[in-house]
DNA sequence: TTCTTTCTATACCGTTCGGTATGTAAGTGA
DNA sequence: TCACTTACATACCGAACGGTATAGAAAGAA
């Protein structure tokens, strides 16, 4: 049977242009046009390989969690429960403001209030919260009577109000400098 | 001079209503529709009474600070630093779940991503942040070598963190659990 | 009552939204 | 070379957006 014209676009490609703009604008905020301008492709190629906006932005959360948070994975093999969680949060703090990228994070920039969007990735983070306490439970280094899971909640409590303040332009000196002062909470 | 028929409604009650709605639904994500239908008015009558729809939104953000924080201002007149940050936080979590008003706060579901409403939130968190930085820098019970900006900062971070738990579904213990751990990094 | 002023109601404005129909260009297999 | 399949480009769809023109209704002042 006959092939057809081959895509005169990389998917992947296109896809990590989506990741930006949802990024920077959140998913309410990121118009098709801005989608299909960034990405450098029209309308009908984009619902042709994606499906439509929203199967656009789970791909593009999936490309997220693969390229920009392998941070995470990283921290989650440190030996120690205490190397883990301080890994997790200064990766973190330089992930949330890196100069090639836009400020914060795309789970929290991507939508919070209402909309099928800001369900997804309030289970996405969840999904991870459970992963650190998992690792946690895990971990033979942590003092007696030590909840795991209210433990791995604390980080991600840390971690998604830097977020917050990396979107209002605070720097990575000041992340790292709250990152100190919360590590001092954490059991060794 | 004639004195012109009286307004048919409570700016004040109105206002109320709008502020449910950016709450749940974000400045985007509130329609004029929406706003007007909760209010209980029709379209001209907003325009006339608050000027148009960011207005109505810096109204009802002020609003909010009015009655929905007023718990930071109580906290803020606790006669230690170890007290006005544990009542901000214990505080914050009950506000961040009270079963009269949507999960979470304003200032974080009005939204983040781009766009003037999110500039507008973020400038008054961190005015938010430099009230109790200043508070605290007044503290004479804080050890020396405390950096009180600094510790501002972090107990934002954990109460916009703890923002984002509530709005996806966290319940109050979960909050609380949080702030538990975060207490015991604030010097005292 | 009459005039003036302001509020309210309906209907509408141009623009942008997410999504798609349609015709054409560009490759592959026979 | 020809048939076939798929991608691309343009132009369009109905719906919803924020905002407004216009006309009628209601109150106080004279």
């Amino acid at each position: 049977m006959p092939q057809g014209r081959p895509r005169g676009f990389d998917a992947e490609t296109a896809l990590d242009r989506a990741v930006e703009v949802f990024w920077r604008q959140g998913y309410d905020g990121a118009s098709l046009s801005d989608l299909t301008d960034a990405m450098g492709i029209n309308r009908p190629s984009m619902y042709a390989a994606y499906g439509n906006k929203e199967q656009l932005f789970r791909r593009a959360v999936a490309r997220y969690a693969e390229i920009d948070m392998a941070y995470a994975r990283e921290a989650l093999a440190q030996p120690t429960a205490y190397a883990v969680i301080e890994r997790f949060l200064r990766a973190n703090a330089d992930a949330l403001t890196r100069t090639d990228r836009p400020a914060g994070c795309l789970s929290i920039q991507g939508g919070l209030a209402g909309g099928s969007a800001a369900e997804f990735l309030a289970a996405s983070r969840l999904a991870g919260e459970a992963a650190l306490a998992d690792r946690l439970a895990r971990a033979d280094d942590l003092p007696a009577g030590t909840d795991p899971a209210a433990l791995a909640r604390y980080v991600m409590v840390v971690s998604e109000g830097n977020a917050v303040h990396a979107a209002a332009g605070v720097d990575r000196a000041g992340l790292h400098a709250t990152v100190d002062i919360a590590l001092r909470a954490v059991p060794r």
